[in-house]
DNA sequence: ACCAGGAAAGAAATTTCCTGGT
């Protein structure tokens, strides 16, 4: 497996060379485009915008930025180097913290903090943090980006999240504050909440959109039309206490029923093997052609 | 505001039009490609492989899945609406949760959630879910992408998250079950962790290196050269013992200080201001040039 | 050879392709 980062965690004096590898891979069905005459594949061409267009090779290509409208100033790789200092090529653990502190709305990317050395230091940190169930909150620079980091640990594995910045979450559009509240509803809206309330189990929700997608391709193989999905009739409920009193028995029903089953979903849960999708298309290249 | 996604919320038989819009906005300094000789900038044609990288017009480019080697079946955007059912494109809420079982690693993104209607069953399902404290999980497409949702309430507000599907977490590549952890070092190690903890404000970070990249900028702008960024001495300990007993002293001493700066940090933090960046570049057009 | 990250395009978000690092 390829590392995404290199880098280390400073937790006081004591330094721990690390890699970071991505725990999140996307396993989309990816689509690409095509010239709809020749079904070919369509390759993106550098060219030159104030020169009629002509390609530019990658060698002659420079990254700048634009500070006013059509005036550039140009940025080197030594140029980014030069600004940053070790200590922002570094974890620095700033503080510690506890994980329910954390909002999700911060939450970014994820990825498994593998060390490169200082095992033991390594082992000895993720056995004090997980011990008294604390978060370390750090900053580094990863790419020529500056992110937030909190670091976790759970069941022996530390997990690196990259965080947002407070200045990149939006205000809220819709701002309610006054609206009034019927108690009756508001009870009978509480009861279908614990009614509907079961604990979260990752491994129970299938995709089954990309199933049938899946399916969709394999009926365009093999030259068939699609046909569209069966649809289930929506119950129509005139009003907003129709519709809460009418849900009420219908997940009480459910809840009673459920409880019958529990025993073979938590075996179901057990089941779960961890497959790679052997589906994954093998990407065409330029020299394909 | 533009928002994301028309959607609707069901709440067993109750149904919420809403809208999704971003809650988190990247505010990255962004670069663009030039070509070195002429400093215009780059810009992506779409060429056709097989045809002399002849340009495709965007009107004839066809989204297509390969499936084996050269091999393609195209997708009209009437196809993918063909496999979508109704309740796909509804948020159906099919159960409730506590936000504490859901591991950060699942968190992908986070948007608003603002009613377009129905404001009264959405104000009483704000209100149901904050005073039970309990979060909803659901499955929707969103664009052709099927995701899992966690709808959850905090200070009468409603947010979305989209979490990542089971099966795109990826395996951590390194396990280390049998390390031994010296039972000194552990205690050394918690004793400074415990000196390190304080609360998570996410408003104190400052974005340093955009900070500077933005000075460097300027400096660019100028005509200057850049200068490399002043470097702090690490210190040099030699063993992870020595670490730890040296860590913990300058530990404990900083968090008797801090505990004399606290009420200048609460102030801090109040004064946030939620300003946005002005320094947002225009993006070049084509038509620029 | 792979794949995560970056830039452009354009549905103004996300998707698509390219590239450098491993």
């Amino acid at each position: 497996m390829g590392y995404s980062y290199k880098t280390s965690i400073n937790f006081g004096l004591v330094y721990i060379p690390v890699n970071l590898a991505v725990a999140v891979r996307e396993n989309n069905i990816s689509f690409n485009m095509l010239d709809k005459k020749t079904m070919s594949r369509v390759q993106y061409k550098k060219t030159c915008v104030d020169c009629n267009n002509k390609e530019v090779e990658p060698k002659n290509i420079v990254k700048a930025y634009q500070y006013e409208e059509g005036k550039y100033v140009i940025f080197e790789e030594s140029d980014f180097e030069k600004i940053k200092t070790n200590k922002d090529k570094n974890i620095t653990i700033e503080h510690f913290a506890t994980l329910s502190e954390i909002d999700p709305i911060f939450y970014d990317k994820s990825y498994y903090v593998v060390p490169s050395g200082g095992y033991k230091a390594f082992s000895l940190l993720k056995r004090a943090m997980e011990e008294l169930n604390k978060v370390g909150i750090a900053k580094t620079i990863l790419g020529n980006k500056e992110v937030l980091i909190m670091l976790r640990v759970k069941n022996n594995q530390m997990y690196l999240n990259t965080l947002h910045f407070f200045d990149e979450i939006a205000l809220n559009p819709y701002q309610d504050n006054d609206t009034e509240v019927d108690k009756n509803e508001l009870e009978l809206a509480k009861a279908i909440i614990n009614n509907m309330t079961s604990s979260f189990k990752p491994a129970l929700y299938q995709n089954e959109y990309k199933e049938r997608l899946l399916q969709a391709i394999e009926t365009k193989i093999r030259g068939q039309e699609l046909l569209p999905a069966r649809e289930e009739q929506p119950n129509q409920v005139s009003s907003l206490l129709d519709a809460l009193q009418e849900s009420l028995k219908q997940t009480t029903k459910k809840k009673l029923k459920a409880s019958d089953d529990v025993i073979d979903i938590e075996s179901k849960e057990v089941k779960r093997t961890r497959k790679r999708t052997t589906t994954k298309k093998t990407k065409a290249k330029k020299n394909d052609a």
